[in-house]
DNA sequence: CCTGTAGTTGCCGTAGCGGTTAATTAGCTA
DNA sequence: TAGCTAATTAACCGCTACGGCAACTACAGG
């Protein structure tokens, strides 16, 4: 009955990455595969608190999580990053025009007769 | 006596553009100024509503805020969006890697006597 | 079977988000 | 001045995020 429930997938990876502590641990599984005790040690949290990250982040789909023996080791799964990549590129026109209408700006300050009276 | 407050600007980012809303209102700004009226009009959200998604947007540096007459015109600020496509674009290296290691497996599937069975 | 190690689940408290309605501020215009 | 339009603020509600602790599951090895 999954009926009109949007899922946002986008809206998942930003929730997941604006979180410092799971894109801490995102850095650490780009150097390679690693176990939630090895995650979790640079950090002053209990264990359970980087379980529930890595959970966010596993439902995000950048982590997808392995099975050897009582380890659960953690990979990290780069294809949401290259989403937000290509959304946030999309922007590029504006911040690369930015520049142009800055010029324009200043150029009419320079140009008007008088600004920023009190009336 | 802010004392040790990390401001976390990336953080702030994320979490602005994790709601579906706020970044349909950057589309929107990505065409032009807008009005906060003008703004709420594809939505189906009360006024006061958009007024804080645009708060929040504000916060994060992704909108800059005018003032002419009653009217309040937005305007977009792309530096932090070019912060995040920077930001990902660090993985760029994993994602790519991800390819080569896809060709692997596949080269092992192909390569590989037998695959699939239940057990 | 028992013990140790790895990790998860459940519950709780605090805090913040996302939405509402009602009231309020700010500026134009008659 | 009064009244209209634009937008924000205030107060409130339900829900979720993030942290803790305690209990639990799962597996390996003696």
């Amino acid at each position: 009955m999954a009926f009109l429930i949007e899922s946002d997938r986008l809206g998942e990876t930003f929730a997941a990455l604006a979180n410092s502590t799971r894109r801490a641990i995102l850095a650490r599984l780009a150097q390679g595969e690693a176990n939630v005790n090895d995650l979790a040690e640079p950090f002053d949290l209990t264990l359970p608190a980087i379980s529930k990250h890595i959970k966010v982040l596993e439902h995000a789909g950048l982590v997808v999580r392995g099975q050897r023996a009582q380890y659960r080791p953690c990979t990290l799964d780069p294809s949401p990053l290259e989403e937000i990549s290509t959304w946030a590129e999309q922007y590029r026109p504006v911040w690369e025009a930015r520049f142009d209408r800055m010029n324009d700006y200043i150029t009419q300050l320079s140009s008007a007769p008088e600004n920023g009276r009190k009336r």
